[in-house]
DNA sequence: AATCCGACACTAT
DNA sequence: ATAGTGTCGGATT
């Protein structure tokens, strides 16, 4: 099977359904257009795999597909179904055609389909998981929104190749525009607002000249008949045939704009995108694919960076909607209280400081339409006109095309709104001509300054440019006649790591936080929109805000830097999604693992935290979106409690040379004369816990000029010094003149060491730990404790470590990722025994012990949750009961007791720590 | 001089 | 192809 994405799948129906129809061809084109390799189509032609027994073609695991003879689709069609080869061979969907109607079923839902043959494509969707695309039913259900971002694409390229200018900087934001003209004429064609249908296709089809000489000429004339009012047509010299075209104006006409020269091939696409029916647009959901469209490096994943609408109101519903909601269920039939709601409703401004193609200032207004709705039912008037301005729904997008896209994608939404609440004459009569404000924003978000685009709401003078913490660089003037009410701010921000950031992101993150920390550098690129929603919260009251964002900002480094940031400003967490993976349409989907943290006044909101489906109340929300502690851990270099000190490993930067598989390193040995001196175990996250070894290359300074006479190792640290010196990153170049050893030799070490591998599995009930005999280099994906008691090891094969390092490190997706600075330091553990430490001790060696017993087996199969033997179970159990003894006299009860004692104990002693250093201080 | 992170990056099945 | 689970080394402190 093929990797086509539903795009690709989409063309290739297309193409097929266009040509005519050819009886013995079909069920071969048919399945190529799936993604078959040639290969696999002509084994199927020549009959080896070919299992039909009604004279089909039949792909095992697949589809049972026959053509019929005219009229008789019907029953070709149950012919399929009982076919016995079709249950043997298993296949997923049956399919009969005559070339005029075409039949198919489901067979794992029972879905069945029926529609002409020319309609094909507009039912892809249907068959999408014949090409391994099952998980997203979304993307059955918006076939038309596939259909048009693939077409709109093909006519975009086609444009900029015939006209390469205007793929530059200076004209892209034209292109950009020309393009949303497109779509809404499209739109407004297919829709009645528009006197006729297919006005604007048939216009541009009749009038330009199939070698589409004049085809910018005649939608240019187009475009100038829709920003010119009809008195003054005649003036404008505005020809007859473009009469019967509306006034629309708007934003979207008003500038001159030229129109870019269309190829033969472009006027076709064209044509071809106009035969769309674009009545079935979604307006989120299509934004959010067309978007790739205008992005040369996104085009490749056309169309799969679609966000799924349950994840959008993972941020709508806590912040505003579900309150809405229970309102709206509160009033009942109250004719008054209906009204106060509408009232309110209306006066609710949405902001997405981020809102690429806008689908969630989009779903948000078409859920305060439902709501909205359903009010004037209750109170006896259906069809009244909808006081939700379009206006209170306002963004930033950095992108131009796609803060083109979101303007039109709220103009369609508030158009099918008022056509399924009020009716298509309704609709249609109070729609035109366009509002002329422009109410996203197209520019930097982290530059700009919120309060000039959502400026304060009620009586309040206008704030106009009065930003309270930055200055910023560049001001829109924008000044909405200001309705009053309350501000929702949500939005799904760009996330960029640590070390991902360029330098433009670096200097956005800069200018917010820099005036404030000298460790903006640390932060997400997405903390910079937490930072600022927290200032927009603090300087205009009531305003409450959610944002989607990577779980690293809730954890490990970053909660220190940013958190304080966010507090000072007399704002906190109100709700939260604990980490869920955000997931798009691409087929490896790279997910990424978020949270969504809602933010609003200190004390103004009750606290939820949801997790998957179930929601809780608690009395406050941490930065680590732990309930009822805001303690924010700090990495420390040396421990607070009596735990030993925990080094980083070697770190290689070798280029994958100095590391080896031990076969290699038995080769370089046998074969090319290296001294097996030279040679030695290495131990990274992987060895440890899969007991596999590799090998590496230890050559101390002193022995570096005898090494280096062999050969192969020569050539070896050669390479290294090549890789090290042809680096990007100063710190790895500064190495290039000691290629014969690894980058940083761990600052100790000794005859022992407990390692604890630095990234697992959060599947293992415990963390992964291990114990060595002098000998091994550990590398820098493990950490170690040299020479150090057995009772080190308790600790870290405790549930209690388990709860801390699950919560204050920061995790690889969900997977653990170790540190001793993090996780070990600060580990709170109370002063020691003897005793206790013995006890511990002992507790450790049992473990060991345990595990010996069951010898190969490897730390991967001990802590399969599944299989894990029962007499480590125990030893567990018993090195838990005795160290939470220690702690607080027995077993706690669960992970959030372990958690509440660590964290209350955490405080304790880093106060005490503060104390005491103060008071060495004031000693010295 | 040491370490934290990854709109990830692999491998195994 | 996707479920499962940690490499690797740049950028930062």
């Amino acid at each position: 099977m093929g990797s086509m994405n539903a795009v690709e799948i989409e063309e290739a129906i297309s193409v097929l359904a266009e040509r005519p129809f050819d009886p013995t061809e079909f069920p071969y084109a048919f399945l190529q257009a799936f993604g078959n390799k040639e290969t696999t189509l002509s084994r199927l032609r020549a009959g080896n795999t070919n299992k039909s027994d009604v004279g089909g073609v039949l792909q095992r695991n697949n589809i049972h597909l026959a053509v019929a003879p005219p009229g008789e689709v019907s029953a070709k069609l149950s012919q399929l179904r009982e076919s016995p080869a079709t249950t043997k061979q298993k296949a997923k969907f049956i399919l009969a055609t005559d070339g005029e109607t075409l039949e198919a079923e489901d067979l794992a839902s029972g879905e069945p389909l029926a529609c002409a043959w020319d309609e094909l494509p507009d039912h892809f969707g249907f068959f999408l998981p014949l090409a391994g695309i099952t998980t997203v039913r979304q993307i059955r259900e918006n076939a038309f929104d596939i259909r048009a971002t693939s077409k709109l694409n093909k006519l975009y390229v086609a444009l900029l190749k015939e006209n390469p200018a205007w793929g530059s900087d200076e004209r892209r934001p034209d292109m950009n525009h020309f393009m949303a003209r497109l779509i809404f004429s499209f739109f407004a064609e297919d829709t009645g607002i528009f006197a006729e249908s297919r006005l604007f296709t048939d216009t541009v089809s009749r009038m330009s000249a199939a070698d589409s000489s004049n085809t910018h000429e005649v939608i240019g004339t187009l475009f100038r008949a829709m920003n010119t009012k009809h008195a003054d047509r005649e003036n404008a010299g505005i020809p007859r045939w473009a009469a019967s075209f509306p006034y629309v104006n708007g934003g979207l006409f008003s500038d001159k704009v030229d129109v870019p020269r269309f190829s033969r091939t472009a006027r076709s696409y064209l044509l071809q995108v106009g035969s769309l029916d674009w009545k079935q647009i979604n307006p989120d959901i299509f934004g959010s694919m067309i978007q790739a469209v205008a992005d040369d490096e996104e085009r490749g994943a056309l169309g799969m960076h679609y966000t799924s609408v349950p994840n959008i109101l993972k941020v709508l519903n806590p912040l505003f909607l579900d309150d809405l909601r229970a309102k709206l269920e509160e009033a009942g039939d109250n004719s008054r209280t209906l009204l106060n709601l509408r009232k309110r409703i209306a006066r609710i401004r949405v902001f997405d400081p981020a809102c690429g193609s806008g689908n969630f200032l989009v779903i948000a207004y078409k859920e305060m339409r439902a709501i909205e709705h359903e009010i004037n039912r209750r109170r006896g008037q259906p069809g009244r006109p909808s006081e939700i301005p379009p206006t209170n729904f306002r963004g930033i997008e950095l992108r131009g095309f796609a803060a083109e896209i979101a303007r039109l994608a709220l103009i369609i939404a508030e158009f099918q709104c008022d056509e399924l609440y009020r009716g298509q004459k309704d609709a249609i009569q109070e729609f035109l001509p366009l509002d002329a404000e422009n109410w996203i924003t197209c520019g930097n978000a982290l530059r700009l300054d919120w309060l000039a685009i959502c400026p304060r709401t009620g009586t309040e003078v206008k704030l106009l440019g009065d930003d309270l913490f930055n200055t910023p660089l560049d001001q829109p003037e924008i000044d909405f006649e200001n309705a009053g009410g309350e501000t929702y701010i949500c939005g799904n921000p760009p996330y960029k790591g640590r070390n991902k950031k360029d330098s433009t992101q670096k200097g956005d993150l800069a200018a917010v936080a820099g005036p404030r920390t000298s460790k903006h550098r640390t932060m997400d690129y997405v903390a910079g929109w937490l930072l600022k929603l927290a200032d927009y919260i603090s300087a205009v009251p009531g305003t409450a805000g959610a944002f989607v964002a990577t779980n690293s900002v809730c954890q490990g480094e970053q909660v220190p830097v940013i958190w304080p940031l966010v507090y000072e400003r007399g704002v906190e967490i109100f709700f939260a999604h604990l980490s869920f993976t955000w997931s798009n349409l691409a087929s490896h989907n790279a997910g990424v693992t978020v949270v969504v943290i809602g933010l609003a006044a200190n004390g103004t909101r009750s606290k939820c935290l949801y997790s998957g489906t179930s929601m809780r109340l608690v009395a406050s929300i941490g930065p680590y979106l732990v309930p009822n502690t805001t303690v924010i851990v700090k990495a420390t270099t040396t421990p607070l409690g009596p735990q030993k000190k925990m080094y980083l490993g070697s770190m290689a930067k070798d280029g994958g040379n100095l590391v080896m598989s031990l076969k290699a390193a038995r080769d370089l040995v046998q074969n090319h004369g290296v001294n097996s001196a030279f040679v030695r175990q290495f131990f990274g996250s992987e060895e440890v816990i899969y007991g596999k070894p590799r090998a590496c290359l230890w050559i101390d300074d002193s022995h570096a000029d005898s090494a280096l006479k062999n050969a192969a190792i020569a050539e070896i640290v050669e390479r290294v010094r090549r890789f090290r010196r042809q680096s990007d990153a100063p710190s790895t170049r500064a190495f290039a003149s000691t290629p014969h050893r690894f980058v940083q030799l761990s600052a100790a070490s000794g005859t022992r060491a407990i390692i604890v591998p630095r990234v697992s599995s959060e599947n293992r009930p415990y963390l992964p730990v291990s114990y060595f005999a002098a000998g091994p280099v550990i590398g820098d994906k493990c950490y170690a404790i040299y020479d150090a008691p057995l009772w080190n090891m308790a600790l870290v094969a405790s549930r209690l470590h388990w709860v801390w390092v699950g919560t204050v490190c920061v995790r690889l997706e969900m997977r653990f990722s170790y540190s001793n600075t993090l996780g070990w330091n600060t580990f709170p553990v109370p002063a020691l025994t003897d005793q206790n430490m013995a006890d511990l001790t002992r507790c450790a060696e049992d473990i060991l012990l345990a595990r010996e017993v069951h010898y190969p087996a490897t730390i991967a199969d001990l802590y399969d949750l599944e299989t894990m033997p029962d007499n480590l179970r125990e030893a567990h159990e018993r090195n838990d009961e005795v160290l939470e003894r220690i702690y607080i006299g027995r077993r706690f009860r669960n992970d959030t007791e372990r958690l509440e004692r660590l964290f209350a104990m955490y405080t304790q002693m880093t106060a005490n720590e503060k104390r005491s250093s103060t008071a060495r201080r004031m000693r010295g």
